[in-house]
DNA sequence: TTGTGATCATCT
DNA sequence: AGATGATCACAA
């Protein structure tokens, strides 16, 4: 916390320049960039690898896109949906709680008027879900896995999940992978992912950070 | 090839 | 405008 605070206000330039990274002249190429920085910055080690980016910590690191008023302009990607794993667990034992149980939230300025390597960075958020908001989760959680034992994760869109949802997670829409189907055994379908929708990390940050709030 | 880091490009 | 479905780079 004492690192996330102290590069608070800090711009991406400048914080690339202490890590010997290059700013990209823009993100259509390069969308992990960002995450990628303050990771280097912030000094964790787990890459790609499963679990917590500060494993030691139980500390999953999310850099968070916004707009001008500080709140969000994404989704937030958490992890892949792993069929057997969705229908086999249960949701405290789930990758997604996983994730969720403590994310040190990082909101970095994205508007697009600002050229990458003036953005700034704000004030970390250190969050863990209510038991409220654990229970909204949880409930989606558990919609999807029904559909998914249902064999009908081809049929699950992005519109279903109050705070959760299911999106394609895909090098693009022609990587396909075996996954369960409604007839009992397998087909390729699109691989997909658990993301936070914005409205929900819009709820958590504009809590903390006494923003703007929708009339 | 798969998972982590996400944002892009359209559509409604 | 906001959200959905598609897409891009890199590490292991």
């Amino acid at each position: 916390m004492g690192r996330a605070r102290h590069i608070a206000g800090r711009t991406l330039g400048e914080l690339a320049r202490g890590v010997g990274m290059v700013a990209p002249p823009d993100l259509r190429r390069h969308k992990g960039w960002v995450g990628q920085l303050l990771e280097a910055a912030l000094g964790s080690t787990a890459g790609s690898r499963k679990g917590p980016d500060f494993s030691q910590l139980g500390i999953e690191l999310k850099t968070i896109p916004v707009d001008l008023s500080g709140l969000p302009r994404e989704s937030t990607f958490l992890t892949v949906l792993t069929p057997a794993e969705l229908v086999s667990v249960e949701f405290e034992r789930s990758a997604v709680m996983a994730k969720l149980r403590k994310v040190l939230w990082l909101p970095i300025q994205a508007d697009p008027a600002i050229p990458l390597p003036s953005r700034r960075i704000g004030n970390p958020h250190l969050w863990s879900p209510t038991p409220a908001e654990e229970a909204r989760i949880r409930a989606d959680w558990e919609l999807f896995a029904r559909w998914v034992a249902d064999g009908q994760l081809d049929a699950i869109s992005a519109h279903q999940g109050e705070v959760l949802q299911v999106r394609p997670k895909a090098r693009d829409a022609k990587a396909l992978r075996l996954s369960p189907d409604p007839d009992g055994g397998a087909s390729m379908m699109l691989p997909r992912g658990f993301y936070l929708r914005a409205s929900f990390t819009k709820e958590i940050l504009a809590r903390y950070y006494r923003l703007p709030s929708p009339p």
